[in-house]
DNA sequence: TTCACACGGATTACACATAATCAAGTCATC
DNA sequence: GATGACTTGATTATGTGTAATCCGTGTGAA
């Protein structure tokens, strides 16, 4: 096993600091990821300026930011767009999700402490009682996972699943869990706190794949059904 | 297997069209790559408007786009410097590499064209006729593997290959490849070659998995013997 | 050491100029 | 009359310049 590395470093931290006011590309990520600006749509300058009451250039600024980050396409002369989300898009994610989420349970099996492992049945205890919510529930199950694998020394693998965590965020709000997703989420939560208690590996990556195949296929499913109403363009 | 998807989605463009004048932020991503804006150095707004001949704003703009895409970091009222590299970071990306191309390979293993094998094993004979020149190495390296993940349908994670691809090759430049490594590092490619050929998906993971492993484990031999150069700040 | 202050540079706002894009309409040709 | 090429005008992005303000850092005095 190599040998552990200070974790202070994060490449994509999502606010910049803690007291500061939230900065404008902050801001507007959490208006795409809350599906405020739906995906696909035109972003205006002169619209955005408007809307969060500042002058145009911080929202070009914000615009680029975004547009590095992935979240907004730019096109010269022609402005930008929400990125479109679509079912490739959310393959293509879940397969990369896939492979960063089982490189970093490993991790977590030999690393998790009891505290963290008291603190995430806390967090799924309190999920298993919600009803409803779906904001609630998606901050929670953030919570939980970020307890899983905060704990990891890659802060490049952390922001990575972060950003497509936003993004699949921006879908679940638009397409909430079912009763019955919900039922195999918190299961699969429980097998996930199990493995980890008993240090099994194997166990865990398969929970963790299994995990997240199944937010892809319920996704999916809800993408179909729905396919009118989130217009891509 | 997974139903082949359309791959024509690119995450994250290197040039947005091909025939434009290329953008700001790319001509300074390729200065950073490049090592001439050196990772940790200082980025002043005034500075680089009169090095690109342009005014503030777009300088500005092209910043905010590094720093989605990493290669930036902004601190507020603080401005902006290029990413510094360290070993903690080198570790990062090789362990996020290895899984993105194992993942990639995979694919290739049945989709690999014989034409696709051809122009491989002709990029290889030019690697290994190749002496010296690290800049036109690397070009060539980066055909290969293009070539070799090319056709595989996930954007995204053939945008984060190449978006690391880049930094490490910031760093190649400045620690170019030992003779040894160059022997291993060609071996390999044949190797890689032959793996397609057989399509033996187990080897072409063990090897992918050691070229990655090999570059990573050479260049941070060469960070800590150069440790005095790369400054980062 | 600590506080006040000045300076450099980032950040924002605003006004303006240019250029590209898109849509609608005009015109010529078949 | 229908189709396609061209023109035109509104809209919007993009770039420049200037001014005002804010913030962090370093300097120097108490």
């Amino acid at each position: 096993m190599r040998p552990e590395r200070d974790a202070s470093f994060d490449a994509d931290p999502v606010s910049s600091r803690e007291s500061d006011p939230p900065s404008l590309h902050e801001v507007m990520r959490r208006d795409i990821v809350s599906g405020e600006l739906p995906a696909g749509s035109r972003l205006k300058t002169q619209e955005l300026a408007q809307r969060y009451g500042v002058s145009i250039n911080p929202v070009r600024e914000a615009l680029h930011q975004l547009s590095g980050e992935g979240f907004v396409l730019l096109s010269r002369n022609r402005g930008a767009r929400v990125r479109p989300l679509d079912e490739h898009f959310v393959r293509n994610i879940f397969d990369i999700r896939v492979l960063i989420e089982s490189y970093l349970v490993r991790f977590a099996i030999e690393h998790a402490t009891e505290a963290d492992l008291r603190q995430m049945r806390e967090i799924q205890r309190r999920i298993d009682d919600l009803v409803g919510d779906q904001v609630e529930l998606d901050r929670l199950d953030e919570e939980f996972h970020g307890v899983t694998y905060g704990r990891h020394f890659n802060g490049e693998a952390l922001a990575i699943r972060q950003r497509h965590g936003q993004v699949v965020h921006a879908l679940a709000m638009r397409y909430p869990a079912s009763p019955a997703r919900r039922v195999t989420q918190n299961a699969e939560h429980w097998a996930i706190v199990e493995a980890l208690e008993k240090h099994d590996e194997a166990a865990a990556v398969r929970v963790v794949e299994q995990h997240a195949r199944g937010a892809e296929r319920h996704l999916l499913e809800r993408l179909r059904q729905g396919s009118t109403t989130p217009k891509s363009f």
